[in-house]
DNA sequence: GTCTATAGGATGATAGAC
DNA sequence: GTCTATCATCCTATAGAC
């Protein structure tokens, strides 16, 4: 069972998730949690501490997905890895990926520097398998993969699920 | 000169484009455009009708920038127009762009359907090159042009160049 | 830890004078 | 067309009781 300060995240990320921080307020969050709306201040003080709780939250569940890329050590599972990863994550967490593209827009929150790691070991796998710019073709890579990491947000995995067979056939992985 | 109906859209263009439709307030936008704020609800009667004038204007400019590649008949003009679209446009238009981004995400307005041409004629110009999947590779390709107009918006032309040029080798226009 | 009550200000929108 | 004044509502945040 949920404690009240995790009930009011949960609520909050899903409420943020679908209409933005500005579009929520923590009226609306105490009454979708239960609870009251001073004990949403009591536990984080103000609204934005809130929102830096879910973000912990969401960097920690993020740095799990890359970490598993990040120690491969098969070049062409590295790619094969990275393009199926957006397609492999858990609907449950759609509210956090959701939330970090409506972030970025919304309030300029990017999250960019924690995917160096990924690009970087991108172009590692590219540079071992023969290709001529290894770093360009990371960071096309990596364009298209958060690209359609935000088509599977807003249309569904399956509007995507062509481009991935397609890919994995172009990289050969 | 400017009216003052027209001040009204252009504060609120550079409002909205910078903080979002929920993070600004009309009191904000009549301040900007030195204008009551009553003036706004006379003129456009709520302040989702102010959005709605912008979004129209928008949507005119858009068509304009479109129609050039549209009414391509060169396969590979119809590349080369569509990867270096997002490197021509004006910074003074960045605001348009960066609000279509921004209301993308934050009120889900997606603006996909008058892309469909655009798709169409990419699809097109792949198969006339001799590409086996043509319209796979035009997803792709929008994709990825979607993706570097975002980065464009958030971290200057600069930020994308090397790929503009990577990808016109790949692409062979 | 949790709730109720409420302060203090901002917000979207309207009415009426010029 | 434009402004001033105003309204009802909603917002974030705090205080105090349990």
């Amino acid at each position: 069972m949920l404690d009240r300060k995790e009930k009011i995240i949960v609520a909050a990320l899903r409420l943020f998730a679908n209409n933005g921080y500005n579009g929520v307020s923590t009226n609306k969050i105490a009454k979708e949690a239960g609870v009251s709306e001073g004990l949403i201040f009591r536990h984080f003080k103000n609204k934005q501490g809130l929102l830096d709780a879910i973000l912990q939250q969401a960097f920690e569940k993020a740095a799990i997905l890359y970490a598993d890329i990040i120690t491969e050590q098969n070049p062409k599972q590295v790619i094969w890895k990275s393009i199926t990863l957006p397609f492999h994550s858990d609907p449950k967490e759609y509210d956090f990926w959701r939330l970090q593209f409506k972030l970025k827009w919304e309030l300029e929150i990017s999250g960019k520097e924690k995917m160096q790691p990924m690009t970087d070991k991108l172009a590692w796998a590219l540079k071992e398998l023969g290709y001529a710019e290894p770093k360009k073709e990371a960071d096309l890579l990596q364009h298209i993969i958060e690209s359609i990491s935000g088509g599977i947000l807003k249309d569904g995995k399956e509007s995507q699920e062509h481009l991935k067979d397609f890919l994995l056939k172009k990289y050969a992985v």
